[in-house]
RNA sequence: GGAGAGGUGGCUGAGCGGUCGAAAGCGGCGGUCUUGAAAACCGUUGAACUGAAAGGUUCCCAGGGUUCGAAUCCCUGCCUCUCCGCCA
């Protein structure tokens, strides 16, 4: 949520950001409604000035034996007047906030102007695509054929887009997410959280999946819950409603969550593989820090994540997500793209965003400076990794001609010492 | 699922129609003392909106209601706790 002062303020330069980022918003509508909020809050507050007043009179009248009759029945005007002011301004309130909610973040200074994902930046690469001798197999053929992925049966207990591992697949992802909470916790310094899967409302509006993206969640049938999309909504509510202290910062929390998506509207996309599920596990990186730490922190971030690909030894590439690709909370992101050989090209593995104060002004996550004000947190998030797709790129990157697949150093010691797989 | 209790400031907890944004304690901050620290003592200490300031308005889980006036009374919802039942 941008703060209403600087939309108060500098609504022309709210708007040109926004319009790079191809979000047209008209203000017209809001800034009447605020006028009249201002207007008639004004009013509201004078009347309940002089309503306070004389609630204040009246008992020392009594008191005195001094007629209060006229008093009485002059200020039972005052408050159904009062009442209906009230009705309409809080309809005002509300229409207002709604519709702050749906205005998406402001994009930092350094992200690049452009208008879709191919005015995306490549920041940096890391490591070399290997070379096969034969011809290499994409991920689900490879995993149908070793018998650790099974989509078939996948998608009869559940669902297209829903695989079940098998034996030494699943024994594999199990081993990446150990592998990379341990890295994080004991070489990055992150907290580890187990937190809920599932979320209120108040929580999907805290992050910004709300009100805007509900086609893309799963709503419980019963209630106004939801599976979460990604970790990064339970870690970042943790501090919700919280006032923290400066001396707290920076908050670094991880945790592994099954992650939950719709995948509305990417019919045709990724149909075949673990690329796109409704399900899928992701180990989660997420920060809280003082406004004018977070863009150093979101380096680091972004490092920590990097981390996991360069000690499984996976190629990848580092991307700046230009204006137009940015995601509505963030106001910066990088994204990393592992390499696919099966489908030559680079694949997000991880996005790292920094939302500035976006989300810790929704979410109500406040701290007290050393000197006693109140501000906002900055919040960040990362994956580090997708483990669904870090399977399918040790799959393909580390297939042999045979169909095997030799598991990467770093990992075996997680396999109960194993390899290879077939 | 059945029965009961309760939700008050960073925390514990009092208040149960007007003098209450709310006692007290703890914690925090500042000071006195001390070589320094601890202890003790003194002072101070909630948030949001509005205003140049003085000030004003709001907030005692949330939403309605009663009343001239609600933390306090009534209704609804949410949440927590205790006991019983069931259960990983």
């Amino acid at each position: 949520m941008l703060s209403i002062k600087t939309l108060r303020e500098n609504l022309s330069d709210v708007q040109d950001r926004l319009a790079l980022r191809n979000s047209e918003i008209s203000f017209d509508q809001w800034l009447a409604r605020d006028k009249r909020q201002r207007v008639l809050k004004q009013k509201v507050e004078a009347l309940k000035f002089k309503k306070n007043q004389s609630s204040k009179e009246i008992p020392r009248l009594k008191r005195a034996k001094e007629p209060i009759d006229a008093l009485l029945k002059e200020m039972k005007v005052v408050s159904e007047e009062i009442s209906v002011d009230e009705a309409e301004l809080k309809i005002i309130e509300a229409e207002n906030k709604d519709f702050l909610l749906t205005i998406p973040n402001l994009p930092h200074s350094t992200v690049a102007v452009g208008k879709s994902e191919v005015d995306n930046q490549e920041v940096r690469r890391w490591g070399q695509a290997p070379e096969f001798s034969f011809e290499v197999q994409n991920h689900w053929v490879l995993g149908e054929s070793l018998g650790i992925l099974d989509f078939e049966r996948g998608a009869k207990i559940s669902g297209a887009r829903f695989v079940l591992y098998r034996g030494l697949g699943a024994r594999l992802e199990r081993a990446l997410i150990n592998f990379m909470l341990d890295l994080h916790t004991d070489k990055h310094h992150y907290r580890e959280i187990l937190p809920p899967f599932i979320v209120n409302r108040a929580s999907m509006t805290g992050t910004g999946q709300l009100p805007k993206f509900e086609e893309d969640l799963f709503r419980l049938k019963d209630s106004d819950d939801f599976l979460i999309p990604t970790g990064e909504v339970p870690l970042t509510n943790i501090h919700a409603d919280e006032i923290l202290s400066e001396s707290d910062f920076p908050i670094s929390y991880t945790a592994c969550t099954p992650c939950f998506r719709r995948e509305a509207g990417s019919y045709g996309q990724d149909t075949r593989g673990l690329i796109r599920q409704h399900q899928f596990n992701k180990v989660e990186l997420v920060q809280f820090s003082r406004a004018e730490q977070s863009y150093a922190l979101l380096e680091k971030l972004l490092k920590d994540a990097e981390a996991v690909l360069q000690k499984l030894g996976l190629h990848y590439r580092v991307v700046s997500l230009c204006t137009g690709d940015l995601g509505f909370s963030a106001a910066k992101t990088y994204d990393i793209e592992v390499w696919i050989p099966a489908q030559n090209k680079y694949r997000e593995i991880s996005s790292c965003s920094n939302f500035e104060d976006f989300q810790a002004r929704r979410a109500k996550i406040r701290y007290r400076t050393t000197d006693g004000k109140i501000r906002h947190p900055h919040t960040l998030n990362g994956s580090a990794l997708a483990v669904g797709r870090t399977v399918v790129a040790i799959l393909e990157n580390y297939q042999q001609e045979d169909g095997s697949i030799v598991i990467p150093e770093v990992l075996r010691p997680y396999m109960g010492g194993i390899a290879q797989i077939g």
